[in-house]
DNA sequence: GCTGATTGCGAGAGCGCTCTCAAATAGTTC
DNA sequence: GAACTATTTGAGAGCGCTCTCGCAATCAGC
């Protein structure tokens, strides 16, 4: 009834009858402790609802046995879909086995990414994850230099001693091209996403590799800059058909500028797939939504979760090894908006 | 050169030549340090590129000076959408403007579970926003009574002494009946959420109010229970119109259900909105990319999560005052999915 | 029943910081 | 310039925990 407030080590050490080293070791699964002494320290703890500070055992240890993932706003608005979820079940699952902590952090502004930073390199965390950057951010590399792991998921568009984990983009996009032209289109626009980013780079660099094995020349008037959202999506789709009535086909670096752009095919009256097909990326629950249903490349984003925290877990053992990267294939899903009747 | 280790604030107060507590005055902006000293330990800290051990700093205050979000993992993928940034952007604004670190948790299973109940209960957050939990989650519960403050984005479905912030299902849902009774619609079905979930309930009771307002009968084969996600929206959809061939309009409790709904009615030749009228919960993009667009109930999230942020902060400084709650109106958009060329 | 391992335990140092308290310094007033 | 008051400063305790060390207890071997 009494209102103590949170029993110590201390407490639970004495109410069970052995010094405090001896009850540390029951938390800690540290060696060798006897069976009779245990089972003290666990009634005692039980009793009291005895819970390790983990600020104290933070500041001896130097662990703090959780691992930040680091997920900027803008990103977390575009990806609103599944991505997100499915990125942090890969992740947890790793970790969970470890029993290690997933905690994400959203820096909203550049005032919360100064915090963040802070937050970061005062040992809060013991490797960190990020995702999707824009341009050159620098505080993967501040946080690294300062000896935290850390492991991004999608290239950074500089050269950075960070590690890594990335999906094909370049393949994965090249693979929707080929798919394109083996339908016989051979006029191919494309909507980028930005392209200060890996992910809008890449999959433009793999629309070209598309086109160059197809014998296709590049054309500047059949692609167009999106941001990866639907709006974007809608407004490049216009902009390319008064450039270009003639394009048969659109290759949409994401579902969701995809989707804008079947609105707009739709409002122009034109058949899809049969004027012109659309394939998208990342085989989102937008791509199924849609009418007609969206080719799409589906990305192993659980996959390359597991594989970020692999990354983190082996960088906070041993000292953090530059430069380490692992790059994950795609997979091309068909659907209705390039195949008539095709797909799911 | 030296690769010597992160700086202590020891060192710090050595190279200013000042005492380690004057030093320490520095960074937690206390009481008067004179123009000198001040200068002096700032250029230390800049030269060692110090950083507090938060740790350290946590064992004496007490504060973490964060606030942890729990999110389990199957409301963060069926909320893929918006929701969840906008809920933090909210929750974001309130803490930063106090110099707080949001961290979320998404446990993804029992197992994740029970750690993170140790997790909150170590003391590694001063408070814990939690949303829409199903059933009778002993979570929240356990967290409270242990001092942490805790406030749930959801109504809790028994009741708890826990405070929460909700939106205005009931009032929300009941505004979309009165809509449809006002198109002249009287077989007015419902596609229903889970009921294990306050959001699920609310909705469902608004629905009722909805019909009683208009002196219509509730009349339970036109009610249908889905899991707020898609297919089961399409399901249901099937179910009803095979129970209730002279159905002329639905309500469902979430958009991507209705958007499962509408797939279905294409299919079955129903025309929307002539033959069968459709209104959605949430206002997510979904509600946008349908086709036709989806009339919705728009919720004020970021409210949501601004409010959620402030009574939490309210319950860190005095004593968690039990049973606050707070309950945010909600809107209802028209779209062309029940007025013919409604809506954007 | 004595010696040498082996195992279980407690004492105590100390992780890096904040904060109280009293000493030192600077500033006023008559 | 003495007597005070206001302002800065440093010494030191201690937050709750882990972990090294050395001692006590147990056990095996002969």
């Amino acid at each position: 009834m009494a209102a103590n407030s949170t029993p110590t080590l201390e407490e639970v050490a004495r109410l069970a009858g052995v010094s405090r080293a001896t009850a540390s070791r029951v938390f800690t699964a540290s060696p060798k402790v006897s069976p009779k002494a245990r089972r003290a320290v666990e009634k005692a703890a039980e009793k009291l609802q005895y819970v390790p500070n983990r600020a104290a055992r933070t500041l001896v240890t130097g662990r703090t046995d959780s691992i930040g993932l680091v997920i900027p706003e803008p990103t977390a608005s575009l990806f609103g879909d599944p991505f997100f979820p499915r990125l942090v079940r890969g992740i947890s699952e790793v970790l969970s086995r470890r029993g290690l902590q997933l905690v994400l952090l959203m820096p909203q502004s550049r005032e919360d990414e100064a915090r963040l930073e802070g937050y970061l390199s005062a040992g809060h965390v013991d490797g960190v994850l990020m995702v999707s950057l824009h341009g050159n951010d620098p505080l993967p590399e501040r946080v690294h230099r300062r000896g935290t792991p850390v492991v991004l998921g999608g290239k950074p568009n500089i050269n950075s001693p960070v590690n890594y984990v990335d999906v094909d983009n370049v393949g994965g996009a090249r693979t929707a091209v080929q798919h394109l032209v083996s339908l016989g289109r051979r006029t191919i626009a494309t909507i980028t996403g930005p392209l200060d980013m890996g992910a809008g780079v890449d999959r433009l660099q793999g629309y070209h590799d598309g086109l160059r094995d197809a014998g296709l020349q590049i054309d500047p008037t059949l692609e167009f800059a999106g941001d990866f959202g639907q709006e974007s999506g809608a407004r490049a789709m216009q902009e390319l058909l008064d450039r270009r009535p003639d394009l048969d086909s659109v290759f949409c670096a994401a579902d969701a500028m995809a989707a804008g752009a079947l609105e707009v095919l739709r409002r122009r009256r034109r058949r899809v797939p049969q004027d012109v097909a659309v394939v998208g990326f990342d085989d989102s629950t937008i791509a199924t939504s849609t009418v007609p249903p969206l080719s799409s490349v589906r990305q192993p984003i659980e996959e390359m979760g597991r594989e970020m925290a692999r990354l983190v877990l082996t960088g906070s053992d041993g000292p953090a090894l530059g430069g380490k990267r692992v790059i994950l294939a795609t997979q091309l899903v068909v659907r209705a908006s390039s195949v008539k009747g095709g797909g799911g």
